[in-house]
DNA sequence: GAATTATACCGAATCGTTTCAATAAAACAA
DNA sequence: TTGTTTTATTGAAACGATTCGGTATAATTC
């Protein structure tokens, strides 16, 4: 008779002969209870403290038994809650990117929550879309990933319109309303010029970030400050500027023809400070040209500590950015505002800013 | 006398004092119109055509006045849509990945779908509570990315159980039931050998995946049927395979050892070609390790074209799959089978397989 | 001028949950 | 015994949208 009542069920709603979900509703008749009952159960609801065990179980086993699952969209419409936090990133080609997001990933999973995944390809008409995407699918929250990020001032603007818990990684905001997970580029870049002095080095050339970056500033007064601690002469003319753009392998150019410049101008150097390890990359695609070995000739440091940084042959010297530490960092913040949130009680945004960690490979050496 | 309204209406419900989502019968009842009416213009339904403009226009200003976004639970719950699809991925750390994400985001976003994305660390627990977690969700469809799957067959009992439109990327099910997209890793191989023998080598070393691999079988066919083709000699002694594992640098440490081995048993070879670009920085290592001279002294070539690869000095002479094109063609396939399946048509399973291009950049040369 | 049709809008039901107030029986206290 | 508390379960009211069947006008046709 079971069958029978399931054909009679299949005709009515004709309009829709796929596989009719089991409802909650299923689960209660099946058992017995009602539907409120077998919701209470299931949830493990305070409530629940009053079934006794042997109810628990029929119900439990009518929901193995039906395969029942429950419906997210009806329970998220109730409990406004859904388990997904939006990520936002600006270029995920960037392999900085790829390594926080397995930190973001490890957190999430554990904490049962999914990411939801936008790339703004570093435009900002794509930026704001994405976030009304995600805010009207009602994250819980978002984590913006902002390392190459040149949109500035009014994007902080739009994430605070949310008014939903947020963090980002990589850059500080300038207001300090919204929670942020960054590395301590001074001291990273202090580190690194340290290492290449001890090392006998005393001609060094930089090859800065763009301007407008945030971590091309605070790189730089690590610098500065280790110069003047050291009574290290920083001579201006080695010192160039990447150009503001957005396009990241732009930037090997960009660094493989500043390069060439710095060797053509004649202005000797033993060792050659990159703004991260991108432009490493292409100031040594430059040095190999020109002829010049690395690192017996040229030592050269990177900063990030991007993936293919250790395959390179010489493998690239460099600062480390503890990015899975940073993505689980950022996640933790977040889930804490969320559940503060959730209880209404108010989080201050929170920021945390991560050592960096020099890592000593193979393209610097001692100077002969 | 508007503060006044909303000040009442705060204390009503002080249990939650967080600004109160506008709803649509806030919008109706500001346009002076149903809820019903509204939620008609709103999304241009069918019925709109009777609606006078002048009412579409009121409606539109209240909406836009309040700041109405439609609450995507309560929609999805009546139109079993939600405009997300999942995305399975083994690896997030693996370069290969990064661009077909890439393929996959853009696609997706011309559609206005969002992804939900999983990683699942090549470990089979992890994929399991994943897709779980993923059908919970009623995701439209899956996208899973398979290229360093160890895990096997019963991947695909998993991934057919779920009943909803799927597509696996890099790599074809022996089942037939689900859609695929993969590279022609056979015609990519002879292509990479045709390039090194056109060079003049001859006595070429290879380094082949891992046997559990289904694109390792198909490279080395590729081989052999150039090897056929041309009556070049394959030296099994020269022929080694990487062994199964599921880290990914350690697949670059094997081949650096395995090249070692290579070169330490005096069997002399004037190029190498490497299962893939990974395998190829180890063998690069490897060599420089043994001050051979690359391109000069022995040729590589990778597969892949995995980011870094064109970054290397030598650049790094490859095959490259169109991993972006590799993205954009399942999801063109997923969003098909998603409304077939919303139409009650049955589309039957796609699989593609594009083609792949031999990238020369500076790591092949001819043989003196 | 009556009958028909097109136009403009609305009320109520529905999607599948959760939650809260209510109830009834059982256990306990006086 | 009566009254109170605890235990066990439930019906009904949300949550916020969509949709269908209706109704009331206005415009058209005969």
């Amino acid at each position: 008779m079971h069958g029978h009542r399931l054909e009679k069920r299949e005709q009515m709603k004709r309009q829709s002969p796929r596989k009719a979900a089991v409802t909650i509703r299923d689960v209660a008749r099946e058992s017995g209870f009602a539907a409120s009952t077998v919701s209470i159960v299931l949830n493990n609801a305070p409530l629940a403290r009053y079934i006794p065990p042997a109810t628990k179980a029929r119900i439990q086993k009518a929901a193995k038994g039906l395969g029942y699952h429950p419906n997210i969209f009806a329970k998220s419409l109730r409990s406004k809650r859904n388990h997904t936090v939006g990520v936002i990133l600006f270029d995920i080609t960037d392999p900085y990117c790829t390594l926080i997001l397995r930190g973001i990933e490890k957190s999430l999973y554990q904490e049962s929550y999914l990411p939801i995944l936008a790339d703004a390809h570093n435009e900002r008409a794509r930026f704001e879309k994405y976030l009304e995407m995600m805010l009207e699918r009602r994250v819980e929250g978002l984590l913006v990933l902002a390392n190459w990020l040149y949109l500035d001032i009014n994007v902080l603007a739009d994430l605070e319109r949310g008014k939903i818990p947020t963090a980002i990684i990589g850059r500080e905001l300038e207001s300090n309303a919204t929670s942020s997970v960054t590395v301590d580029d001074e001291g990273g870049a202090y580190a690194a010029v340290a290492h290449l002095y001890s090392l006998g080095h005393r001609k060094i050339a930089f090859i800065r970030g763009p301007k407008a970056l945030s971590s091309s500033k605070a790189r730089w007064k690590g610098v500065q400050r280790f110069a003047r601690d050291t009574r290290l002469d920083l001579d201006p003319k080695l010192a160039v500027d990447l150009p503001d753009q957005v396009n990241l392998n732009a930037g090997v150019d960009d660094a493989f023809r500043i390069t060439e410049e710095l060797l053509k101008q004649k202005k000797s150097f033993t060792a050659l400070m990159a703004y991260d390890d991108m432009t490493a990359f292409g100031a040594l695609r430059a040095l190999a040209k020109a002829g010049i070995k690395v690192p017996q000739e040229c030592s050269i440091i990177g900063f990030d500590d991007v993936n293919p940084s250790h395959l390179f042959v010489p493998s690239l010297t460099t600062v480390r950015q503890p990015m899975e530490a940073m993505g689980a960092s950022a996640v933790s913040i977040l889930i804490e505002a969320i559940s503060a949130a959730a209880e209404n009680r108010s989080g201050t945004a929170i920021h945390r800013k991560l050592p960096a960690e020099l890592v000593i490979r193979e393209t610097t050496q001692a100077v002969p």
